[in-house]
DNA sequence: TCAAAAGTGTTTCGAGTACACCCATGG
DNA sequence: CCATGGGTGTACTCGAAACACTTTTGA
C-alpha cells in the first residue's frame, strides 16, 4: 500500500534465475561467467533489469530465453533480495526465480556478453558474484522441499521416462540413496504417473517400461 | 544480475504486511480502511513505500510500528507482487511480508491518515484494495503450511500458555478440530515446549498447567 | 453439587522401512 | 553365457487416529 512517494535515489528492479537440471544423475545449475568489474571471472545466475511495464516473471522468461536459450520451463518465484549493498552498481533489488528444465531440452546459448555459460554441479559451485550464494542456497532448499510434497519432478524429465530415471532425479536432488522397491511402490500408489506403454530398447539389459506424468502441471502430493 | 539499466518510468518499491493474531480462538488479520480514491472505504494491509537505503524488512518493521503499533514480532518475507496495474498510483512493486503477534500484545494505533484500523477474521474479510486479496490468500497458505512443520506458533502466544491455548491456535488456523489426547501426546513428544511450573488459577475449573516454548525462534519439526 | 475445562491410555490400522533374488536383453 | 540394470514381495515397527471417563476447581 503506497502511502507516500519518497524515492530519490534510482532504484532498479532485476530478476535472477536459478536454472536447475539433472544430468547424469547430478543436479546442475546454469551459470554465467562475468566480465564486468568488480566481478570479473566470477559466476552468476542469468539475470537482468526488468523493462518498462514488464512483470518480473515475464522478464525472467525473456532473460532465460536470451541468455540460456530455454523456454517453456517450470518457473516459480523464489524470494526477493534487497540488501542495498548487494550490487556495487547501485540499488538493485532482485526478485529471484527458480526454473527447472529437462536434461534433454538443454541447449546452451553463446552470448558474447559473457565469458562463458555452463552447468555447474550444485554441490560444487564456483565462486559466485553478488549475493548469489545466498540465492543458490534458498533455491536449493525450495527445490528439495517441493520435491517431497509435489510432482515438480515432471519438469525435470522428458515426457517419457523410466522409474529409474525418476528415482535418479530424487536421489541427486535429495543427496541420498532411496530403496528401489519402496520408491516404486510409493510413486505408483500416488496415482501421478502412468505407464506410456513403451519400453526402452537397445540397452544390453532388460528393457525398462516408460512412464509419463498424469499432469504436466504442479500437483501437491506427499511423496516422501 | 544487472546487465543494463533500462528504467525510464518511475518505479516504487513498497512493502505490505499481513499481521496475524489469534484472539478468542479466531484467526484475525489487521487491516486499515482507506480514504484515498479509488479505494475509499476499502480495506488494505498496512504498508508503504520504502525509504532510501532501507531494506524491505526494515521498512516492514517501521510501518508495522507506525501503523499498527507492534514491534518485535515474527516477520518473514512472503512474496513479491508486481503486476504493473496492481496500483493505480503508478508502478508499485510490493514485497509482502507476514507477521505474527501474540493476542496479549495487541494494541492498536490510531492513525489520522486512515478511517479505521481493526482486526478482521480471516475467514470473513471485507472488500480489499489493490491485489490484497491475493496477498491474503498467499499469506494464509504460508501460515497454515508453516504451522505444520515448525514451531512458529510460539510467536502467536504469550511466553506462558496452556496446552489448550496452543491447541486453540492450531485449530483456528487450520480450521478444523483436533483430538485433545493425540495433540498433547504429539506436542509433548516433540521436545519443543516445557512446563513452566506455573498454573492458571481463578477459573472455576481444574487449573491448567502452563508451558513455554524451549526456543523463541523458528525450529523445524514435523508437528502434524 | 454442579458446571466447566483439564488431564489421561489403549487399541487399531496403515504407512514406512529393511531386505535379496529372478528376469530380459545385448554383446 | 555373462554383465547389466529392470523388476518384484514380505515382515516388522512405529506413528496416526479413534475413542470416553475421571479430576480439580470456583461458584
Amino acid at each position: 500500500m503506497p502511502v507516500q512517494a519518497s524515492n530519490h535515489q534510482k532504484l532498479f528492479l532485476a530478476v535472477d534465475s536459478v536454472i536447475f537440471s539433472v544430468q547424469d544423475n547430478q543436479l546442475n545449475a546454469l551459470m554465467i561467467q562475468m566480465q564486468k568489474k568488480p566481478y570479473t571471472n566470477k559466476w552468476a545466475f542469468p539475470g537482468g533489469i526488468i523493462k518498462q511495464n514488464e512483470t518480473t516473471e515475464v522478464a525472467a522468461r525473456r532473460i532465460l530465453k536470451e541468455q540460456a536459450g530455454v523456454s517453456d520451463v517450470y518457473l516459480e518465484q523464489l524470494a526477493t533480495f534487497d540488501d542495498p549493498k548487494r550490487d556495487p552498481f547501485g540499488r538493485v533489488v532482485s526478485v529471484a526465480y527458480f526454473a527447472l528444465v529437462p536434461a534433454n531440452e538443454v541447449k546452451l546459448q553463446d552470448s558474447s556478453k559473457f565469458n562463458n555459460v555452463t552447468w555447474w554441479p550444485v554441490n560444487n559451485l564456483p565462486e559466485l558474484a553478488y549475493d548469489h550464494k545466498k540465492i543458490a542456497k534458498t533455491a536449493l532448499e525450495r527445490l528439495r522441499a517441493k520435491l517431497e510434497y509435489s510432482n515438480v519432478a515432471y519438469s525435470l524429465l522428458p515426457k517419457e521416462f523410466t522409474l529409474s530415471d525418476l528415482q535418479g532425479v530424487y536421489e541427486s536432488i535429495l543427496g541420498r540413496k532411496l530403496d528401489k522397491r519402496n520408491f516404486r511402490r510409493k510413486i505408483l500408489s500416488l496415482d501421478i504417473i502412468l505407464p506410456s506403454g513403451n519400453k526402452v530398447t537397445g540397452k544390453s539389459h532388460r528393457p525398462a517400461a516408460l512412464y509419463k506424468f498424469k499432469d504436466q502441471k504442479l500437483v501437491y502430493v506427499d511423496i516422501l
